[in-house]
DNA sequence: GGGCCTAATATGTCTGCACATAATAGTCGC
DNA sequence: GCGACTATTATGTGCAGACATATTAGGCCC
C-alpha cells in the first residue's frame, strides 16, 4: 500500500505539482476530497497541506481553496548557529580575543535601531573570534548595558555571546546579511587586503521590554552561508 | 479567561522561558501536564511544542521529554523571492538585457555540481537585471538544454527565471550567499569600481530525474537580505 | 560490574467528530 | 443594474481517544 501518514500525502502532492497534474495557479481538490482519494482523516490532509503552505508551494484561503503558488517566494530556512558550534562543526577549534570594551555613546543611528534615546551610554566590545587561530570573524557589539549584572561579567573569559545565551531570556530578534568592503581597521584585524569583499551578517535582539543588542559579524573571503536542502 | 487556543500556549510557554521559569537545558512539563494544566487536549499543546521546537526554542526526544534548547541555533526564514517581484515590491520597474547567450561547455566544477558528465553543452545566459534602469543584479546562468522544448523560449523576451517558472516542473533547490569582490566584467557592467564587494546568491535548482539550472546573481553595493522577523 | 532484554514512558501521529472563521457567491429589495 | 445582506463553503482549529515508535530505565543473568 502507498499512503500511509502525512509524509506521504505531502509528498504526493508534491509530486503531483512537480509532474505537472496540478500547475502553478490552479486550484487543487478540497482537503475533504483529498481525504476521501487517500482513505485517510481530513486532519492528515490537513498537516501535510499546510505544511506545503509553509513551505511557499501551496497557497491557502478559507472558502476560496488551495492553489499551487504562481510565483513561487520560496522560503527558505537557514541554521544560524552560535559562532562556536559553527567553528566546531569544521572540526576546527574556537578561541577569541576582546581588542576594545568601552562604554561609549553610539552613533544616533544604532541608538534608535535599538529604540534608545540619544545619549544614553552603551557597551561596546570589539571581538576577533580565531578558527584553528586563524581570524575567522571580526565581531562589533553594543550591549545594553541595563541588563548586566554588577560586578559585570568578565567577557574575557566567556565571550558575550555565549554569556547571553545562558544567562539572559530568551529573545526575538532580526537578522540580514549584506557585502561590505573591509575598513583598515577590519582589514588589518582579519589580516586581508583593505576593501575585499567580507560577507557581513547583522543581529538585532531583544526581550519584550527591552533590546539587548546589537551584533555585527564581518567574515573573511570564502565564508558562505547555505540552506539545508 | 487567558489561554484559548495553541497560539496562546505557544506564547505562555515562551513567556515563562522568556522569564527563566524554565532554563535552558532544563527539562519542561509532559504535554499531559501542561494539557491538563491548561484545560485543553494534548494535541493542542502539541501543535504549540511542535512549532516551538521546528523554530530550535525547544529540543524534544520521544520518552526523553522536552527541553528548551542550551544552545539556540535559531532558525531564520527568508523570502526568496523572483527578482522582478522584488523590484516591483520596492516601487520600482523591472528590466532586463541579455548580454549573452551561447551553447558551451561548462568549467569542471560546474558540470560535476549539476551531477553531469564533462562535456555536455550547456546554455549559458548572461543577463543585467536593471531597477528604474539602472543596474540592479548581474545574473549568470547555466541551464540544462534537455528540458527546453524546441524550438527554445525567446529568453530575450522572458527572462530564464519566469519562463521556468511557468514552464517547468517544481523543483527542489539550494541557496548560499556569499561576499566577494566584483570581477572586471562584473564591475564594468554593474557600474562599480572593480573589487567592489559583491552580495552574491548561487541557486541550484533540480527534478527528482535531472538537474535544471545553476544561478549566480551578483548585487550591487546596498543590497541586503532580511529575515522576516 | 558488564551486557542483554524487557517494561515503562513521552512524544508522534491518526481518526472522527465538531464548531469557528473568512471569504465568496447568490439573493433580495429597490 | 446596484448595493446590502445572507447562505454557503473550504479551511482553521479544537477535542477525546487510540495506537505507533523511539528511547530510557530497570531488572536479570552471568
Amino acid at each position: 500500500m502507498g499512503i500511509k501518514g502525512w509524509e506521504d500525502i505531502r509528498a504526493e502532492v508534491l509530486r503531483r505539482i512537480r509532474a505537472r497534474d496540478w500547475q502553478p495557479g490552479a486550484q487543487i481538490p478540497t482537503e475533504e476530497d483529498l481525504a476521501a482519494e487517500f482513505g485517510v482523516a481530513r486532519a492528515t490532509v490537513n498537516r501535510a497541506l499546510r505544511e506545503l503552505a509553509t513551505a511557499g508551494v501551496l497557497e491557502r484561503r478559507r472558502k476560496a481553496g488551495t492553489r499551487v503558488a504562481a510565483l513561487p517566494v520560496r522560503k527558505a530556512t537557514l541554521d544560524i548557529p552560535v559562532i562556536r558550534q559553527e567553528i566546531e562543526a569544521r572540526g576546527q577549534t574556537h578561541s577569541f580575543q576582546v581588542l576594545k570594551q568601552a562604554f561609549l555613546e553610539p552613533p544616533v543611528p544604532i541608538a534608535s535601531r535599538l529604540g534608545l534615546p540619544p545619549g544614553i551610554k552603551l557597551l561596546f566590545l570589539e571581538t576577533l573570534h580565531l578558527a584553528d587561530g586563524k581570524p575567522f570573524a571580526f565581531e562589533s557589539r553594543w550591549l545594553n548595558s541595563e541588563i548586566l549584572p554588577r560586578p559585570m561579567p568578565d567577557f574575557q573569559a566567556l565571550s558575550a555571546n555565549e554569556w547571553l545565551v545562558a544567562h539572559v531570556a530568551y529573545v526575538t530578534g532580526d537578522i540580514a546579511f549584506s557585502a561590505e568592503g573591509a575598513s583598515p581597521r577590519e582589514a588589518a584585524v582579519l589580516g586581508v587586503a583593505p576593501g575585499t569583499a567580507l560577507f557581513v551578517t547583522e543581529r538585532m535582539t531583544w526581550t519584550a521590554d527591552s533590546p539587548i543588542t546589537l551584533v555585527r559579524l564581518a567574515h573573511g573571503p570564502g565564508y558562505r552561508v547555505q540552506t539545508l536542502v
